[in-house]
DNA sequence: ACTATTCATCGTAGAAATACGATATATATT
DNA sequence: AATATATATCGTATTTCTACGATGAATAGT
């Protein structure tokens, strides 16, 4: 049962390092570490199509990594500080 | 300038991120976190053929994270536990 | 109601990752 | 030299990732 639940944990790390594992993915995350952004600025500033850029979002999103509050058409994304911090705890056993 | 080379450690950090996002070779690097090993104990370990595993340590070993050392007709892998640090290091800034 | 804006989702082409059997390579043993 | 052992590499089928145009959905402004 140790090595099941062990397993399970190295199947859930393996999907967050997956999700930060691309280039696009790691400069969302520094742009989203000072502000937050609407997608618009990130896809101004990522030489990305905005479908891309969404789907990068997505993938980050759904690791949990950042939060995207709409607000009306527009969608601001940021950090999930919180989420980022226990997941560099949890690489600190490596 | 600064983009650009903000842009490079993106992409270094990407393919080590990429190199760690597999649930078998985390379970490799925590194998080895305890001990050195030859590569076919570490076979008997995982439920996977010699060739997968033998392809999964070198993605580990060109990311840096692991050292082989050959001793007659085996290899002694090890944590590279400078590059491991180093890395953990790098992913603080997040 | 119509139009514009913002973002997500769909469909898809091309690239990369994954797993494995087969085979090559290199050393050790007899 | 022939055989056994340990590992790496090749070829390949399958799956997953990546990027983007096209389109859909939701809200805002006129």
């Amino acid at each position: 049962m140790k090595a099941k639940k062990s397993q399970t944990n190295n199947d859930d790390m393996a999907l967050k390092l997956k999700a930060l594992a691309h280039p696009a993915r790691l400069e969302i995350l520094e742009i989203l570490k000072n502000k937050c952004c609407i997608c618009g600025e990130i896809v101004d500033i990522l030489p990305l199509a905005q479908a891309t850029v969404s789907q990068h979002l997505k993938v980050l999103k759904d690791a949990g990594f950042i939060i995207g509050e709409t607000e009306g058409t527009k969608v601001c994304y940021m950090l999930n500080r919180i989420a980022m911090d226990r997941f560099k705890e949890s690489l600190s056993s490596f």
